[in-house]
DNA sequence: AAGGTTACCTGCCCGC
DNA sequence: TGCGGGCAGGTAACCT
């Protein structure tokens, strides 16, 4: 489900909820999720210091020496207790706090749930590789660019390269290229220094646009009180094959690349050649 | 060594 | 109505 505007969501829901609160207990209702999950006993009776986000994972900082790590993979949920909550199999993990209670659900289970040193955090298998953050300034036309030229992948793959940049997953990938009229099957290094510059500006936009309007709600995304979000009521080509595109009203087009769904205007988007 | 493919899992939608 | 196939927001382990 969830890229990068998705988690922020949530973020931004519990960040209210679960500041200064005490946990008092986790519970798993199964050994693993996509890795085995850890024992989380020495996370009882801590207190949430902080919520943060670093590419798509979700980190409570707890006033002990850990960090709770969450990844939603591509269908997980974390709610907080309520009536729809209740009673689901895919309720993984209980997050046990003082009055509230704070459900993982994740029907496919490629999400993860684990608890970190504080001390080992960057260098832990998840975090040790992870490229920039996209709406730093870390993530500007000079890295990018910098990055394509020795790059003889799509720019598609590359921007939802993890190791380069994170965050962007197929969603915002296809969208923040047809906003910067780059074909998604472009080799990166055949790619013009102005559109590189462009590109970097959309992929900004197109998240914080998201993050703004609460995600994008495909399936059942939802953030930590159920609420749906509404981006995917201005995708401009993601789903859209075989609609009009929204600018120039040509067929949107739809390839795979790298087993992954991509789709574009084959009129506003250019693919650049040597 | 980069780039492609497969696997992980369940649910849902479609066509027959 | 039921069943099989294909597909889904992500990541990582394999291959070549």
């Amino acid at each position: 489900m969830p890229e990068l505007p998705e988690i922020e969501t949530v973020k931004n829901s519990l960040a209210p909820i679960l500041t200064g609160r005490k946990l008092l207990s986790i519970t798993a209702n199964r050994p693993n999720l996509r890795y085995l999950l850890p024992n989380f006993k020495v996370a009882s009776n801590s207190v949430v210091h902080t919520l943060s986000r670093r590419a798509k994972y979700l980190l409570l900082s707890l006033d002990i020496d850990y960090v709770i790590l969450i990844h939603l993979g591509m269908s997980g949920r974390l709610i907080i207790d309520n009536e729809e909550a209740k009673n689901n199999k895919h309720n993984h993990v209980i997050f046990q706090f003082e009055g509230v209670k704070l459900v993982y659900c994740d029907p496919r289970r490629f999400g993860m749930v684990d608890l970190i040193a504080k001390s080992e955090l960057d260098t832990c298998k998840y975090f040790s590789k992870l490229g920039i953050e996209p709406l730093s300034d870390d993530f500007n036309a000079e890295y990018l660019l910098q990055v394509c030229t020795k790059s003889s992948t799509t720019i598609k793959q590359l921007i939802m390269d993890n190791n380069v940049v994170v965050g962007v997953g197929n969603i915002y990938a296809n969208e923040s290229l047809f906003l910067a009229g780059i074909a998604p099957n472009t080799i990166a290094k055949f790619l013009p220094q102005a559109k590189i510059i462009m590109l970097v500006n959309t992929i900004k936009q197109v998240l914080q646009k998201a993050i703004q309007a609460g995600g994008s709600s495909m399936k059942d995304f939802v953030d930590g009180h159920n609420q749906a979000g509404s981006f995917q009521q201005h995708f401009a080509v993601y789903g859209r094959d075989g609609k009009n595109c929204i600018i120039c009203s040509s067929i949107i087009k739809k390839l795979i690349i790298s087993g992954r769904a991509t789709y574009f205007c084959p009129e506003c988007q250019e693919k650049f050649e040597p």
